[in-house]
RNA sequence: GCGGAGGUAGCCAAGCCUGGUCCAAGGCGCGGGGCUCAGAACCCCGUGGCGUAGGCCUUCGUGGGUUCAAAUCCCACCCUCCGCACCA
């Protein structure tokens, strides 16, 4: 019978409204459990992926709740940032792309396509649409704490202001200045995802070295400064404009372009005059280490976007240089261009400075023979120019003409050889892009040095180590995550937590810059606990003054004098600090794996900033990325899911159970819809098959069958419970729906007429195992079951370590393995049977075998041995001829028997196997299809035309088939 | 380049930390059977190879090693994936 899924979920959500079961208040003395995750920002509906982390959320709470613990799960939203600014814009350009996504993706409609170009009206679309996903994916939210970020929200906005100030106030937030890629158009820097070029290029120190010509200096970049001890002569692209300039002071001589870029970093640039490199070509300079006079060659290579557009040539190492300079003996004509005379360039000698393992004395020279390279522009170059570079910054040791630095290692030497040479005055440096990036505005990006900028200051040696403390103190779900956290806190360097754009919050000291949506987002679960307050009593932000922050998150300062100044009761006041104080600190906060890197450690370092140790994050989980039948998510790529679809589609709870059988741990789930749909299919199956069972009113006797299926559903409660406490979500869902099945599956088809009440006791515990995952069939059956109450509020099962029937696990595990090894003789033989013989062993192999397990667990293993052991026994010893062969297959088995499962053995003794067989020979017959009889092997009337009887051995009779 | 994760049967995916119960859970798919007027659902059996008796042989990226015993521990190699920041 199909059931609909649809109004049954409808109805449930209705009632857990009504009777407001997931609205959580402190409950003094009772313990509590705080459940978050980071709030999924406004751009777009939430898709099958938001799904997943709240779904693994919402599964930990429910269970918690029905444990027993006062749970809190609430929600919020994410305004913050520049991407809803951007898409509104877009839009409100007409974007075709961005028209067609809205309203195939979104299901945006035409009329409200208009309304969209509005940021905060995206965003509350947005917001309004996930909220109803969330509800009906029967998620267990309290509302009542729901917020949003940004001045949109101004008693939000001064919660950031508080923590600011106070982060401020404590040394945290920090000026200074700091090199990004800088789009000139939009002026704002321009992140990775804002780019239509140059993904993942991020500015670059270059070094310039500092050559006198004249009375001005030519710096030529280079990221190779140790080179200067082979430097030969200097190439200049003669086509290229060149300009000389005051640069804070000092005449220097640069491409026209390179004037442009040092003034976006903090030089004071004057140009004097402008004129072509072919001017400079011909000319001589001086190299600052041993004063020597060199010459300026033509470099057509020598691209003027690049640095300061002058290039020192080191022949010997620098695969282009020598090229150059073998293109300029190839065709002296070139030259005669400039007037050089081709003896200058023949008079050049490589130098050689480096010692690099699998090279002679001039490595580029030998690379660019070997690659067989053409000319100075053929693509290869580059290439040979990171192969060289390569090797000789790992390996290379610079020769004795590198003076001090003779011996050592380049990659050991760099950074405090270009200090050096900096402090002599002979070196300076610019940062530059070493490859284009163009901003999606489509204008070329350069590096600008932000001035005024603020920081937090996460390299902070004494914030780090707090932070390495919370890491230690807290869970981190799955335990393999920790050493990801303590890395990314070495890592992280000071983080610039203002812009100038974009949606958020003003910082509260200088108002045109706005919080970034990293910052803002770190300490707002403090800001739950007291959201409930400022909407029931309409408070006000004029009243969030910080006073009231410090007394209600810090307990600073006195009640009465806060309450007097602020226009706050005292009593209130009280009432909020209790409400953070019962809810803190956060016991769970579960989000993807890529936030480690970010905002996961952004949230320890405010918490360890701002907070007692007591509050400090108790929990974290992470979980994998979800993909779309195999591939990334993407909207672009069309493989793009959204929840409320999914919802749509399958129905909340194969939505949430679909999700939580998709991966464990850090893995990456994956969304298939056959999946999907198979989960579906099997929920109904699962919704008819209790149905079914429940209606059965067959009164049975309570056997030892009985006693497994409870025995059997006790290990199931205690796998289920230690999964779910150690967030192993899938695990959790897979044992309690499947693992459970198969054992209900197994006792109905070994029992004749199953036992009502043991039904009815198996349903209750099972609906309840899997209420978690799928809440709103469990709640329909469980009030079909004849319970009133809410499943989501019923007390989770407890395992009983007295239901635990040993015996009868035992019993049905001897059949089952019987059961088994009768099919693989079948199939060996391939007989149909009309006749299935068993045959128990006799007495004395039980006495026997149980003395062997003693002396094999005394780690006796000798087969020798152990035989003239047992023959000790007078009662063995008149068995003496038979021993052998039998202890030498028990020998074997005892063996390979696991250590707890041989101590019960011991334990337990063993099974009366043939007043079981005698029990189970109908179930046999009927499994077999044939006629079954049972004998002991030492029944003297036994039927045994093959004499397989003297083969059976204790927990394995022996079999014949005919 | 630097740092990290991982490669398990047709597919997805457990196991690996703490070696033996592992030819290796569970699910999907596929084959066979049952139920049925028929189908779907459901139930049972099978799904590396060989085998007329519960067994044997070969398998857990590749190649070595440790061990009585290795998917599990050690070493080397091959391959795949992820992160490397001003941004949600």
């Amino acid at each position: 019978m199909p059931i609909d899924f649809k109004a049954l979920e409808e109805k449930w959500r209705r009632e857990w409204e009504k009777a407001r079961i997931f609205e959580s208040d402190p409950i003094p003395d009772r313990r509590k459990c705080f459940v978050t995750v980071p709030y999924p920002y406004m751009d777009g509906p939430l898709h099958v992926g938001h799904g997943f982390t709240s779904t693994r959320v919402d599964i930990y709470a429910r269970f918690r709740r029905m444990q027993g613990y006062n749970t809190l799960f609430p929600w919020a939203w994410h305004w913050t940032g520049e991407p809803i600014v951007g898409a509104a814009l877009r839009l409100k350009r007409g974007d075709e792309s961005m028209i067609r996504a809205l309203k195939l993706i979104d299901g945006v409609s035409e009329e409200e396509l208009e309304k969209l170009t509005d940021p905060a009206y995206m965003a509350r679309y947005y917001t309004e649409d996930s909220k109803e996903v969330l509800k009906r994916l029967g998620l267990s939210i309290d509302w009542r704490r729901e917020f949003h970020t940004t001045y949109l929200e101004p008693t939000y906005s001064r919660f950031i202001a508080w923590q600011y100030e106070t982060l401020r106030s404590k040394g945290f937030v920090t000026k200074g200045t700091h090199p990004v890629v800088w789009c000139p158009h939009d002026e704002s820097p321009t992140g990775d995802h804002d780019r239509l070029e140059g993904e993942g290029v991020s500015p670059e120190e270059y070094t310039l070295i500092k050559f006198r010509i004249a009375n001005a200096f030519a710096p030529a970049a280079t990221f190779r400064p140790e080179t200067i001890y082979g430097i030969t002569n200097m190439f200049v692209n003669p086509d290229a404009p060149y300009v000389e300039a005051f640069v804070d002071g000092e005449r220097w001589i640069v491409s026209q372009k390179a004037a442009m870029k040092l003034k976006e970093q903090l030089r004071k640039v004057e140009v004097l005059r402008e004129f072509k490199g072919s001017e400079l070509v011909g000319k001589t300079f001086e190299e600052p280490i041993g004063g020597r006079s060199l010459p300026i060659l033509p470099g057509w290579f020598v691209d003027p976007e690049s640095a300061t557009g002058l290039v020192y040539s080191v022949p010997s190492h620098a695969p282009v240089d020598w090229v150059a300079i073998r293109d300029l003996l190839e065709k002296p004509e070139k030259l005669q261009v400039f007037g050089i005379s081709p003896e200058v360039v023949r008079s050049i000698k490589p130098i050689s400075l480096i010692k690099v393992e699998g090279y002679g004395e001039h490595p580029a020279i030998e690379i660019v023979e070997r690659m067989g390279i053409k000319d100075q522009l053929d693509a290869r170059l580059e290439e040979a120019t990171n192969e060289i570079y390569r090797k000789e910054f790992h390996t290379g040791i610079l020769k004795p003409i590198c003076g001090k630095y003779a011996g050592r290692l380049v990659s050991e030497v760099k950074a405090e050889l270009i200090q050096e040479f900096k402090d002599a005055g002979i070196a300076d440096s610019m940062y530059d892009l070493p490859r284009r990036v163009v901003c999606r505005c489509t204008t070329p990006c350069i590096v600008k040095i932000l001035e005024d900028q603020w920081f937090l200051k996460y390299s902070d040696q004494d914030w780090k180590a707090l932070a390495h403390k919370a890491v230690d103190l807290a869970a981190i779900y799955p335990e393999s995550a920790r050493s990801y956290f303590h890395q990314t806190i070495d890592w992280l360097r000071d983080w610039p937590c203002a812009r100038r754009t974009g949606l958020g919050t003003p910082l509260p000291w200088s108002d045109d810059w706005i919080v970034e949506t990293l910052s803002d987002s770190t300490i707002y679960m403090a800001f739950y606990t007291i959201r409930k307050h400022i909407v029931a009593y309409g408070l006000n932000e004029k009243q969030l003054t910080n006073e009231v922050f410090d007394y209600i998150f810090l307990e600073k300062g006195n009640l009465e004098e806060i309450s007097r100044k602020s226009g706050l009761e005292a009593s209130l006041l009280k009432e909020m600090r209790n409400e953070f104080l019962y809810w803190y600190p956060v016991d769970l906060r579960n989000s993807a794996k890529e936030l480690i890197r970010n905002h996961l450690t952004f949230f320890i370092f405010h918490h360890v900033a701002l907070f007692e140790q007591r509050h400090w994050p108790r929990g974290i989980g992470l979980n994998g990325y979800l993909m779309i039948e195999g591939a990334k998510m993407s909207k672009s790529k069309g493989n793009f899911v959204t929840l409320k679809k999914a919802v749509n589609s399958y129905g909340a709870d194969a939505t949430r159970l679909t999700l939580a059988l998709g991966a464990q741990g850090m893995d990456d789930p994956d969304w298939r819809t056959s999946t999907a749909q198979e989960v579906r299919s099997r929920l109904e199956a699962f919704y008819n098959f209790v149905m079914e069972l429940s209606s059965l009113e067959v009164k049975a006797s309570n056997g030892h069958l009985e006693a497994w299926i409870l025995a059997r559903l006790q290990e199931r409660i205690k796998q289920v419970t230690e999964e779910l406490e150690a967030l192993r979500t899938r695990s959790a869902a897979e044992i309690a729906f499947y693992e459970v099945w198969n054992d209900l599956r197994w006792y109905l088809r070994r029992v004749k007429a199953p036992d009502a009440a043991t039904l009815k006791e198996f349903l209750g515990v099972w609906i309840r195992l899997l209420a978690p995952f799928i809440p709103f069939i469990c709640e329909e059956l469980w009030h079909r079951l004849g319970n009133r109450d809410f499943v989501s509020n019923a007390p989770w099962p407890l395992y009983d370590a007295k239901k635990v029937d040993e015996k009868a696990l035992e019993t049905e595990r001897f059949l089952k393995d019987l059961l088994e090894d009768t099919q693989r003789v079948l199939q060996a033989t391939g007989l149909k049977p009309r006749l299935v013989s068993y045959y128990t062993a006799a007495a004395w192999k039980y006495k026997a075998y149980r003395e062997l397990l003693r002396l094999v667990g005394d780690g006796i293993t000798d087969m020798g041995a152990i035989i003239r052991k047992l023959r000790e026994d007078p009662y063995l010893a008149e068995r003496s001829r038979l021993l052998p062969s039998f202890v030498n297959k028990a020998l074997e088995e005892a063996k390979k028997l696991p250590k707890d499962r041989m101590r019960k053995l011991l334990e337990l003794g063993f099974l009366n196997e043939l007043e079981i067989l005698k029990d189970a020979s109908a179930f046999l017959a009927d499994e077999l299809h044939s006629t079954v009889i049972v004998y002991d092997e030492d029944d003297g009337k036994k039927y045994d035309p093959k004499n397989r009887a003297s083969s059976a051995r204790p927990g394995r009779p022996a079999i014949y088939v005919e």
